[in-house]
DNA sequence: CCTATTCGTTGGTTCGGCCAACGATATACC
DNA sequence: GGTATATCGTTGGCCGAACCAACGAATAGG
């Protein structure tokens, strides 16, 4: 019926982009449900990792433009989840701090994500599972490593 | 400096969406060398392997929109790659067929893809380059059949 | 015959990822 | 100390890939 070109889907990188297209929409389906968006499940997390962050800080580490994360940052405060004060040392940073809904908030994106995350692997065995998250980090860090 | 947090960089979503963007940039720069974008190799690809489509057939063989179909129909027929006929059979339908020079280019993009693609797996060995490539393919072919 | 369905097309939305520029502030160098 | 350089937050924009709704024309199925 609606048969793949084997040129295609024999490419990594073929692969790889259907699949994030697969995987970005069970994400975002799974975010939608709490009314969250992927950028601030990302910030959510790193604020829970880190703690108290600058917004350049925030954008390094989730791998976000600063640009982007003044919006996010700028939702996730109108929500209440996130708190931003100046910084008395450095006068040009804010603060970004969790605020405690915005941790349960966390906590929800997280269990989420979980399931979609389970969903798009299920067909794979634990240890499967395993060999493809180590795979594909050994290509991320050598990939960042490159510039 | 600027460490990412751990509970991102060990989910597969994650993983493969990062990646995906790097996958892309490589992907997305090798094409723009021959002025193509990826929707045009896609399309080149499976009129290559499978001879004159319509359009709402290559549109459900790479997996695109048929809205998205038509755009790239329109680029690379008014740079001679491909030509679009009326089907006889079904005046519903556009024949969609491969030039000379279409089939010179489809040979150009395909090349320069392989080179982004080494350079995606440079870390992997050719062995983890089949497994990933295995397991990738496993998750997508699911994922397809659930919809 | 008439109802669904398919096809190509137009026009629009969304989301993630970017870039450029700005004023304010901080740091480094001379 | 003063001056260049860099950083930070912010605004306002751009792009590409994916997708959706709706339309007229044409076909297929009952």
């Amino acid at each position: 019926m609606e048969e793949i070109p084997a040129r295609l889907s024999a490419k990594p990188t073929w692969l790889i982009t259907q699949l994030s297209v697969h995987a970005h929409r069970l994400a975002t389906e799974a975010f939608a449900e709490a009314g969250a968006h992927g950028y601030h499940y990302r910030i959510l997390t790193a604020l829970d990792e880190f703690g108290v962050a600058s917004q350049a800080d925030l954008g390094r580490r989730c791998n976000m433009d600063r640009s982007d994360v003044v919006a996010a940052i700028n939702e996730m405060a109108a929500q209440g989840y996130v708190e931003r004060t100046p910084d008395p040392a450095d006068r040009r940073r804010n603060l970004v701090s969790l605020t405690e809904t915005g941790q349960q908030q966390q906590q929800r994106l997280e269990q989420s994500l979980q399931r979609a995350q389970d969903e798009l692997l299920a067909p794979l065995t634990a240890a499967e599972r395993k060999t493809l998250t180590h795979l594909l980090h050994e290509v991320l860090t050598h990939q960042r490593s490159q510039r």
